[in-house]
DNA sequence: AATAAGGTTTAGGTATACCTAAATATTATT
DNA sequence: AATAATATTTAGGTATACCTAAACCTTATT
C-alpha cells in the first residue's frame, strides 16, 4: 500500500525523538519500505520544505515538517479516543483504524471530534494529544521497571508497540489509572510481582518497561 | 484530487438508475474528469469484471460492480448518519466529509457504527441505507411537486444535489417527518404555498420537485 | 592508510490516475 | 446517402509512490 507524505513526516519525528538526524535506513525500517523509495521521497519532502536534508547526513524536520507531525499525531490520537469513546473500542484495536483515519479529518471535523470528547489531553494509552496550535506536553514518568520494592503508583501510560503487549496489559488488569505496588523483584531478569489494584500479578521486565507510572512527586 | 475506484463504481450505479447504459461522457461529467481518463479507468474496472464494457456502447455495472456500489453507498450514508447523530452537523454539511470516509471504513468499523446507531434505515436525507447483503429497498413516494391543493403528507426524503438546496429546505423548516400541506399552486409556474408543520412558506416548483413525501397508502 | 562492510543514492522501470490533442466512430441533419 | 456535429477512443505525456540492481559514499577494521 502507498505512504503518505504525513506517514513519512510522522515517522521521522518519531525517530527523532530518539536520535538527532534521522536516517534513511531508520525510515525504511519504520515503513517497511526500500531505502531507494525513501531518498526519492525525501528529496520531495525537502523541495517541500518539510524536511533538512544533505545527502548521507540524514534528515531532520524543520518547523512546518514539525507541525506536520504534531498535526498528524493530533489527529490519530483524537481518532483513537473516539473509537474507544463512542464505538466500545479497545485500546489494542484502534491503532490500524486510526492510522487511516488521521488523513481523512478536516479542520472542523477535528474541532467536532475533539469537543465531543471533551477536549482530552491524552489519548486511551496515556499518550498526550498535541494542541491545535501543535503544542505537546510529553510528560516524564517513570516506567514500572525503574521501581523496586514497595514503590507504587498508578498508571498513565503504556507503550502501544504492538497490539499483543495491549492486549497482554489488559488481560492482567492494567489500565488508566489502575493503581500498582511492587511487590517482588526478581534479582535475576528483573521481572516482578505486582499488585495491580487489587490483583496479584506476575509482569516480565520487557512488559514493564512500557508501563509508565505516575508516583506523585517524588523519584 | 485523485478519484477511487469506488468512485467510478458508485457513480455508475447512481447513472444507471435513470438509463441502462451509462455513457463515457456522463461518468465524465458526474466525476469532473476529462471523458479520455473515463476511457482509461472503463478499461481497468472492465478487466476486474465491475462493469460489461463494449467500446462505444456504453458501460453497466455487473454483479460485483453492484455490490461494490452498495457498498460504498451504504458507507456513505452510515458515516452521514453518525456526522449528524453524534457530531450535530447539519444535512447540509455532511455529504463531502462522508465522500472521503466512505473510502476508510473496515468491515469492522462499519459494523460498529451501525450498531451505535441502532441499525439505521435511512440516511439523514431519508434514502435507504443498503444493507450489509447489499440490499436495498428504493422506497417511491411522490414528490412535493406532484401533490394538488388540500394534499398532505410527511416528508420522509429530500435529494441531496447540493448543498444550498439543502440549507434552503432547512431554512424554511423542512425536516425528516415534517407535516406537509399544500394550500395553493401557482398555476403558471407550479410554484406552491404549503404548511409545514405550523409555519405558511412559498416553495418553488423546482424545490418541491426535491421533497418527498409519504401520503400515507393513496396515490 | 588501505580495505572491507554497510549505508545511501542514482538509474531505470512499474502501476495508478490523471491530462491534451489527434484520430476514429456514431448519430443527427440536410 | 453524404456531411456535419458530437462522442469516444488512442497516443503520448505528467506526477506520485513504489521497486531492484548498480554505483557511490562513509565508517569501521585491520
Amino acid at each position: 500500500m502507498s505512504t503518505h507524505v504525513e506517514d513519512y513526516i510522522k515517522n521521522i519525528y518519531k525517530l527523532q525523538g530518539e536520535r538527532e538526524k534521522v536516517t534513511t535506513s531508520s525510515i525504511a525500517d519504520a515503513l517497511s519500505v526500500s531505502a531507494a523509495s525513501v531518498t526519492d521521497m525525501i528529496k520531495k519532502l525537502s523541495d517541500r520544505s518539510l524536511i533538512k536534508y544533505m545527502p548521507y547526513q540524514g534528515v531532520e524536520l524543520t518547523h512546518s515538517g514539525r507541525r506536520m507531525a504534531l498535526q498528524t499525531l493530533r489527529r490519530h490520537r483524537l481518532w483513537e479516543m473516539f473509537l474507544v469513546e463512542f464505538l466500545n473500542y479497545t485500546w489494542d484495536e484502534v491503532h490500524d483504524e486510526a492510522e487511516k483515519l488521521e488523513h481523512i479529518m478536516s479542520t472542523d471535523l477535528e474541532e467536532r471530534i475533539d469537543k465531543a470528547l471533551g477536549y482530552p489531553k491524552h489519548d486511551p494509552h496515556g499518550h498526550p494529544i498535541p494542541t491545535r496550535n501543535g503544542e505537546i506536553i510529553e510528560d516524564d514518568h517513570p516506567s514500572l521497571a525503574d521501581l523496586g520494592i514497595n514503590d507504587s503508583g498508578v498508571v498513565v501510560r503504556v507503550n502501544d508497540i504492538s497490539q499483543s503487549l495491549l492486549q497482554h496489559m489488559a488481560s492482567i488488569g492494567i489500565h488508566m489509572q489502575s493503581q500498582i505496588k511492587v511487590l517482588d523483584v526478581v534479582q535475576f531478569d528483573g521481572s516482578m510481582r505486582v499488585l495491580i489494584d487489587d490483583n496479584n500479578v506476575f509482569v516480565s521486565r520487557q512488559v514493564a518497561r512500557n508501563i509508565f507510572v505516575d508516583i506523585g512527586g517524588k523519584k
